[in-house]
Order: structure tokens, then sequence, then C-alpha cells
RNA sequence: GGCGCUAUGGUGUAGUUGGUUAACACGCCGCCCUCUCAAGGCGGAGAUCACGGGUUCGAGCCCCGUUAGCGCUGCCA
């Protein structure tokens, strides 16, 4: 039988980046065994479920480029198959009905509930079978149903046994039937719960490999009896070591903020297939030591045996808006930047330019090659997509910022600039033809004339001309910002410097 | 409370059957290059392999214990 998997997330909230690297290790092992690769959106709790959250998700999993194989499955559509699948395990006597009265908990104190409890189980010497509808007559059962009373359905677990399987990654798994309760089914409202709908919808889906989060690991041996229950063959299981914040503490949106949401990278300038890598290095090793890998690279090498078994910690500083993510997933993205085909980078800085309004369909039409030209230049020292209308703005538009650090180091520390850059505009003027080459020559001619060090004029121009204090080699910037532009960058300075005079 | 999982420099990882100075990447520091900043080149700091026992001629690798972190334990998913 082909392998198929699935990604299942529940659409309540946006994409986290743990399961956006649940979805792509899924994706990779699908594409690595030629099997099948299925989308499933787990949107049974009504209440947290979002059209927003399932949107946000498929457009995340596109942004990623992982397309999935088969129509997207949602699981609320399947809610009869599921309450019909209680019922038969009931009717086979695999199940019963409990008609104890719901107890309403709310989430937030559910972990001090379930310690509670324990501790007054273990207190009053009562385990997990001790619910006392478990062995209420079939008849008896029937009747109270029959009259209207409601009952939640719950999974009779044997006393004795212990279930087992092998996982791919963290080995083999085995529980003892003690330590599982008889797990509700079906809820008094007639609501088919997690383990059941997973399981029947995996079991529809004929999924054969199982690849999840680590959170699941001791839940499968439930999953694993509602499978025998169901006299089902059981898939392979594989589970992932979870991600962490730097402080070793769970991942989520609510204390960490937008650092987990795969769309923050997005937004925030990530080239797709930087953030991708990444993301396949969070856990997972390959046998050689190359680290920068293409989609084919990834797939061909990946495995589950690569996969580690310690969780990993998602390093990134919170006061740092320099670290805000990952020093390594940053380095990743610039690398990309810099090194990628420029024909695969160009559209993604068209999209960027064009979002914050610096595009001109010029630039693929008659100065297709100057901007050609004009990324190769700035992309050099770029980390993200955002860099090229942020610090690379002078290069698109004639209305840009100035660094103030720039300002006060290039230009205001000389005051004799005032004189200086208009000058250099002036011999610029007669630079024939306007290349690197003869800009350089004439700038360190009139350096020297003038009695001054180039990197005095050199720095003063770049920030004339950029705004920054820091970029590509200044004679080369000459060359793409054209002779015009330069010129007139180079002489409008004297504002600035009435400034600085009446401040003395 | 119970059960489970994990533990290699700051972070991500390698270290396949135990065998010389624990490897790679990111980050950090320095030097070179240089008009700045990156990139690149060279070099460096940083790990008593969580801790304690054991087995062995020899252990990061095997065994036991401890500790810590995480997960699960719900009529949430």
């Amino acid at each position: 039988m082909s392998i198929r998997v699935r990604f299942a997330p529940s659409p309540t909230g946006y994409l986290h980046i743990g399961s956006a690297r649940t979805a792509l290790f899924n994706w990779l092992y699908a594409r690595h065994v030629g099997g099948r690769f299925l989308l499933r959106i787990e949107d049974t709790d009504v209440q947290r479920s979002t059209e927003a959250s399932t949107r946000s998700i498929i457009e995340g999993l596109e942004w990623l480029g992982l397309d999935y194989d088969e129509e997207i499955i949602f699981q609320s559509d399947n809610f009869e198959k599921h309450r019909l699948g209680a019922l038969r395990l009931l009717e086979s006597g695999a199940a019963y009905r409990d008609f104890t009265p719901k107890q309403e908990r709310t989430d937030s104190n559910v972990k001090q509930g379930i310690a509670e409890r324990a501790r007054a189980a273990a207190a009053e010497g009562t385990d997990h079978r001790s619910n006392p509808f478990r062995e209420l007559s079939r008849e008896e059962s029937e009747r109270r149903a029959e009259a209207g009373e409601p009952f939640a359905v719950r999974l009779k677990v044997a006393r004795e046994g212990q279930t087992r399987f092998e996982d791919a990654v963290y080995g083999t798994q085995e529980r003892d039937y003690r330590e599982i309760e008889d797990l509700v089914l079906l809820r008094s409202d007639g609501h088919p719960l997690y383990n059941l709908s997973v399981v029947l919808d995996d079991i529809e889906m004929g999924i054969t490999d199982v690849i999840r989060g680590q959170d699941h690991l001791t839940n499968t041996h439930k999953q694993i009896l509602i499978y025998e229950a169901l006299g089902a063959q059981a898939p392979r299981f594989a589970h992932l070591p979870l991600i962490l914040a730097p402080n070793k503490s769970k991942l989520s949106k609510r204390k960490h903020g937008e650092v987990v949401s795969l769309t923050t990278y997005r937004d925030r300038g990530f080239v797709p297939a930087a953030f991708r890598n990444f993301l396949a290095l969070l856990g997972w090793s390959p046998d050689t030591e190359q680290e920068i890998m293409t989609l084919e690279e990834l797939t061909a090498k990946f495995s589950l045996g690569g996969i580690g078994r310690a969780n990993a910690v998602f390093n990134f500083s919170e006061s740092d808006p320099r670290q805000w993510t990952d020093a390594k997933a940053l380095w990743m993205n610039a690398e990309y930047i810099r090194t990628m085909p420029l024909a695969e980078l160009a559209p993604m800085i068209k999209a960027e330019l064009r979002h914050a309004k610096l595009w001109r369909d010029e630039y693929e039409d008659d100065e297709r090659e100057w901007f050609t030209k004009t990324v190769e230049l700035i992309r050099q020292r770029f980390f993200t997509l955002k860099d090229f209308s942020e610090q690379g703005r002078a290069y698109f538009s004639e209305d840009f910022d100035f660094d103030e650090a720039a300002r006060k180091k290039n230009l205001h520390k000389e005051l004799r600039l005032k004189e200086l850059l208009p000058a250099l505009a002036r011999k610029l003027e007669e630079v024939e033809p306007w290349t690197a080459d003869t800009c350089e020559a004439a700038l360190r001619a009139y350096a020297e004339e003038a009695g001054v060090k180039a990197g005095l004029l050199i720095n003063a121009a770049r920030t004339m001309l950029t705004g920054q204090a820091v970029g590509p080699s200044m004679f080369e910037v000459f060359e793409v910002i054209g002779r015009d532009r330069s010129l007139r960058r180079l002489r409008s300075m004297e504002p600035w410097f009435q400034d600085e005079l009446d401040k003395a």
C-alpha cells in the first residue's frame, strides 16, 4: 500500500511555527517515499474554530510551498460518521453509556482539577474502572437511554493488559491499561470527541503514517485502543519533539506574540525557502553537514530516522529588535537573499516594492537592466525582503529618510562638506562615461586636489545618496543611482548645514 | 498526585556496533580585506557530554539512581 500522511491542524488561530514544521515533515516524508500528503482541518470545536484561521493555515502552507494531493477534508463534515462509529462500539460492547451528569469545567482550572481528582481518587482507592455505569446491563442501559436520559459514551478499557507501539522517533512505547481511563468517545450532547474523530478519519482517509507533535505521544495509546475496538489496523506513528521558547516553556501566542505565527515571517520579509530550510533543521538533521538545501535536496535526504528526540529551543530575544526571531533563521534568510537565483528573488522584491508603493513597471521593461544591476548590488547585505523598501528605499525613490546616526557620523562632523560636496558634484558633472570606475577616479582626484581623505567624501556621499551609513561600494552606488540623481542629492544638503550653523 | 518523554558549548545539531586532543552551523570576540557595513579569508573564546554511582583496560555512547525541563492525564483539540 502506498504511503499516505496528513497534516491535521485545528483552525483555532494563526498557523503556529510548530504546526508548520509538522506539516513540513509530513510533506517531506510523503514526497520522499512517493506517497500522498493530505490536509484535514479539525474544526470540530465550533466555539474556537474560525474561517479566518482555516484560511491562514491554507495560505501558510501555500507560502511554504507545501501542496496537498487531495481535496481538503473538514472534520466537521464527518460529524455523523463519528457519531455512528461511537454507536457501533456501543453495539459491539466495546463502549458503554455513562449516565453521570456532565460536569462543567473551565479551561483555566483543568490542570489543577486533574491533579486534585487524581489525589482524591488515590485517597478513596478508586481507579479508572470505578465508573458505576461500566457494568450496567445492556437492557438497563437501553431503557434509560430510550427514556431520554442523557449519556456520554465511554470506551470500555480492559482491566488487564497493555498497549504497545513502535514509534519511528521515540522507539517502543508501552502503556499499562491501568494508566488509561475509560475515555469519552461521544459527549452527552452527541458530539464526538477528538480521539474518536481522529481515528475514524485517519481510517477513512487511509492514513498509513501519523507524524505529529510529541504532545500526542501518550494519547496514542488511547487511539490504538480505539483502532483495536474498531477492528482496524493502526497506522505507524512518528512523534516530533516540541519547539520551545528560550526559557524552555511552551511557545505560545499569548506569551510570546507574533514570533510564533508563520504569517509573521511572510509579513516581515522572509523568503519562504529560507524559512522552510530553517524549520527543516529544527529537530531534524540530514546525514551531511550541508545545511543550505533546496526543497529537492531536503526531500531526497529526509528520513524519520534523522529526527531527534529532545525538544528544540527557538531562540529569540523579545527585548532586542535585531534578534526578534532566531538568529539562525535571520542568517539563513540573508543567505538566501544574497545567493538565490535572481529570477526567483525578483518577484518577491517586486511584491515588497509594490507593497511599499515603490514599484514601477519599467523595472520589468525599459529599466530591467538597471533594476537587475541595482538588486544585485544591494541584496548582498540585506537580511529580509523588507530591507529593499526600507534601507534600500533611496534606490527606488527620491523620497527617503536619513538615518540620524549616519547623518551625525558622516555629515555633521565635518562642516567643510558644505563646500566639498557641491564641488564634488561639479567634478562629477563632467565625468564621461558615468561608471563606477570613472566616478572613483574623479572623486579620488578631487579629494587630492582639495586635500582631504577620499573616505571623507565617500562616506558623506553615501549618506547623501542613500540616507545610510552603510551600504555597497560607493562607486557602484554612484553608477546605479545615476548622474542626475547623484548630483542632485550631493547638492541638496544646504538646509542641514543651515540648521547646524544656527545651532552654533 | 500518576504515567511518559528528554538531557552534548548561548542556540540548532553530529557523534551509527563503547577506543586517541568531542565535530559542524548560527551567535560572540580578534585579525586580514576595505570608502562604510556586510560577504569572504584566517584565528579565538566557549562543553568536567545534567548530576551521582556502577559495568569495562577504556563510556557522551551500556546499566541503576537522582535532579531538572517538557508532555499527557478534559463530556478541549
